[in-house]
DNA sequence: TATTAGTCTATTAATACAATAGACTTTATA
DNA sequence: TATAAAGTCTATTGTATTAATAGACTAATA
């Protein structure tokens, strides 16, 4: 299960996505409308914004909006930021391969070999489910 | 990622799986050679127990063995039975549909059809992912 | 009937997740 | 240029989950 922080972020995502672009939406209007703690919404949006997908804006008028294009934005990068690798273990991930503990010979790898799979079909299909597929979605079902 | 529970358990039941049928094996043999804590172990042979996964036999000469065909005895199962659902969002598990707290407006479920998609393949992926399997491709890796 | 081995309940320790509090900094604009 | 609006950062707390441990109890077989 995703964690609350992750489910947030996509929230707080989708929000902003349908805004005009650019423009800035205060921190207490997303989270009075997606009913999201403030406070804890906005290390949220902080580190969305550390991660290049976000930008803010000080001051009076000012808020938080989409930097990167809806179509730049999906779910596998959104899930890695808060909630860490996709993969189901240490073995079969991508960037921080780690044998798992549990490994004691080799003959085990039967294992990875399957969740290997798994994780690389997850991936692909979390790359394809962006804000802007999200939002297409939502629109069709109404 | 894997609960070590889960993982604990998918390692006891490739080790069972390579063992003659029906043949008791005592827990602290697995719990030796795939390096469980026995006590841990044995919560977790009793619950595979109670699924129809093991069985076992009392007394000397006793211990576990399995029960189920390696056919029969899949990723998605074992993964339900010690770390819950498989699906990333509440609102898009099989048998435990509950509304996210977090949703809103309709719209967001954008969001959801989305993720259901990610569960049904994830699932279509580990129910093929058998014990069968798994030492079918950890053979032909050597 | 002694020994081996599985079953069950309760407790503790460690970690991660979720949320909160408050002080500080920056910026627009009246 | 003061001030109010708004974002940034650090620290702390509470809670839930996971992982592991301890020990008493029950059952079965040679």
């Amino acid at each position: 299960m995703l964690s609350k922080k992750t489910k947030y972020a996509i929230n707080a995502l989708v929000y902003l996505s349908k805004k005009p672009p650019k423009q800035p939406i205060l921190i207490s209007e997303i989270a009075e409308h997606e009913n999201i703690p403030q406070k804890f919404l906005e290390a949220i949006l902080l580190d969305l914004k550390k991660a290049g997908i976000l930008a803010s804006k000080k001051g009076k008028g000012g808020g938080y909006f989409l930097l990167k294009s809806t179509d730049d934005v999906n779910m596998a990068d959104v899930m890695r930021l808060f909630d860490g690798p996709i993969a189901l273990l240490p073995c079969v991930t991508h960037k921080y391969y780690q044998k798992c503990d549990e490994c004691v010979d080799e003959e085990t790898c039967g294992i990875r070999s399957v969740f290997l799979e798994v994780r690389n079909q997850t991936v692909d299909l979390l790359k394809k489910a962006t804000l802007a597929e999200i939002i297409k979605r939502g629109i069709l079902i109404h």
